[in-house]
DNA sequence: ATAATTTTGTTAAAAAAATAACATTGTTAA
DNA sequence: TTAACAATGTTATTTTTTTAACAAAATTAT
């Protein structure tokens, strides 16, 4: 199977997994290991090594038996795999504290997604630089994007205009939205959406502590 | 059923949309709406209609017939599935960037969860008060975490503190840790842990918008 | 008054994901 | 040398999650 096909037929979760594989074995290029067994990811990740043998099954690579698999290798073809060939440029609206979070956060992280450009409504912010990612007027939105080729929005502007930005992103052509705002928005089915709150994620632990807590 | 055991066989996925679903059904409520039908929920949470039913029937909610779900009730019911019957208190260690979105974020919208402390290892930022939440040193974790009665750590430190703090706040008694460093961390199993990565959410939308290009 | 419609609630089926089982094969050790 | 071991790779099975199908009932329209 080409790679072409091998990515068609990746379930979903896979991607998330292999993004956080490359994570960790970045992690493990840093300290100098050359090699990693599955069962090694897997206690990274909290999962069982078959699931990773079995991801790694899927994307058709194959470890040394008993040495595990090569590090850069892996990291490698985990890149051809889930990164674009040329690379993606990216833009942050609302570069208030969660947007400068964000682009500290990546900046010099992943070498095929950079945060091009920020916007905001925010008059001082405009015309600035932060870590190094220029911040525009939200009315350049539209021109901007087109001019860099920016392709994913991510969204981290005030939950009451996040309708209205994703909007004004989709005009402009981007055909991915990360939404961090409280507000589900609405998206043509030929952009891509993934929407987080970090409630959500809180209310779970806590549903979890809870549980745990009644069984004692 | 009772409640009680409603609880322990919830889908792990029926407990994140039940968290979601209120989110969504505050919002109506806001704008005064009182009764809401399952397919509004799913086209707000881009999801099936069937799923919300679903979802709502394993909590043992029965709408009226051609009328909706009461939104009152309904936001109502999901507190007591999901919500602990006394409050649960939240620390957040590291006050930096994402610290502060979280704080910002959290500040008055959920009464049963309440951070009510931070943590920093900057002598600048100890003892000031951020949007209300006090600031400590790290050295006072955990006779913090054991006076105020935290159950919950959200952690927000550089990744290479990652390990130690969670150690700590594992030490100090949490029950329960959402980890947004970028390095995994392990906990005991009586602790439950959750840990997420903006960059796998950024890298999945950039593998769908890669994929939906190239189908094109 | 009756039929059509619309929405819920539930059971059944399908799809997706995770886990288990196990064959295979280098490596180490007796 | 051979047996035990420890790792991978793959198929089979189980579990979880989603979707579909449809009965029941209130409302609306005819
Ligand atoms: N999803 C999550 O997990 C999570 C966590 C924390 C915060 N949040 C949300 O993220 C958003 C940002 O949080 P924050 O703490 O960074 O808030 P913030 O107030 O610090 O930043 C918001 C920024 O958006 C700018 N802005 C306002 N309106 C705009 C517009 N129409 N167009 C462009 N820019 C605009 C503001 O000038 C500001 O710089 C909020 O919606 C908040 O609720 C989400
Ligand atoms: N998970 C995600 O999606 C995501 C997104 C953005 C940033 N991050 C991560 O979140 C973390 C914080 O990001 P940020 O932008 O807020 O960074 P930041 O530098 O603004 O904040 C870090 C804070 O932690 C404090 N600190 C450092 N060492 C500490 C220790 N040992 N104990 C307690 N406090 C300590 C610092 O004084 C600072 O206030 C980083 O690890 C970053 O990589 C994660």
């Amino acid at each position: 199977m080409k790679p072409n096909q091998i990515m068609k037929h990746l379930p979903h979760k896979t991607i998330e997994r292999l993004s956080q594989y490359r994570r960790a074995l970045l992690i493990c290029l840093d300290s100098g290991k050359t090699h990693i067994y599955s069962h090694e990811i897997a206690r990274i990740q909290h999962i069982t090594a078959v699931q990773v043998r079995r991801d790694l099954m899927l994307i058709g690579y194959t470890g040394t038996l008993r040495k595990g698999y090569n590090v850069k290798e892996l990291i490698d073809l985990i890149g051809q795999i889930i990164d674009a060939t040329e690379g993606i440029n990216v833009a942050i609206v609302g570069m208030g504290n969660l947007g400068r979070a964000l682009i500290n956060y990546f900046t010099g992280k992943r070498s095929h997604l950079s945060i091009v450009a920020g916007f905001d409504i925010n008059p001082d912010k405009i015309g600035n630089t932060m870590s190094g990612v220029p911040c525009f007027g939200i009315d350049e939105m539209e021109s901007v994007i087109k001019r860099l080729d920016i392709r994913i929005g991510i969204m981290t502007v005030p939950g009451d205009f996040a309708v209205e930005v994703a909007d004004k992103l989709v005009r402009a052509g981007v055909k991915g939205i990360l939404n961090y705002t409280p507000k589900p928005v609405n998206v043509p089915k030929d952009v891509y959406l993934e929407e987080y709150d970090m409630i959500t994620s809180l209310e779970k632990v806590a549903f979890y502590v809870k549980m745990h807590e009644e069984e004692a």
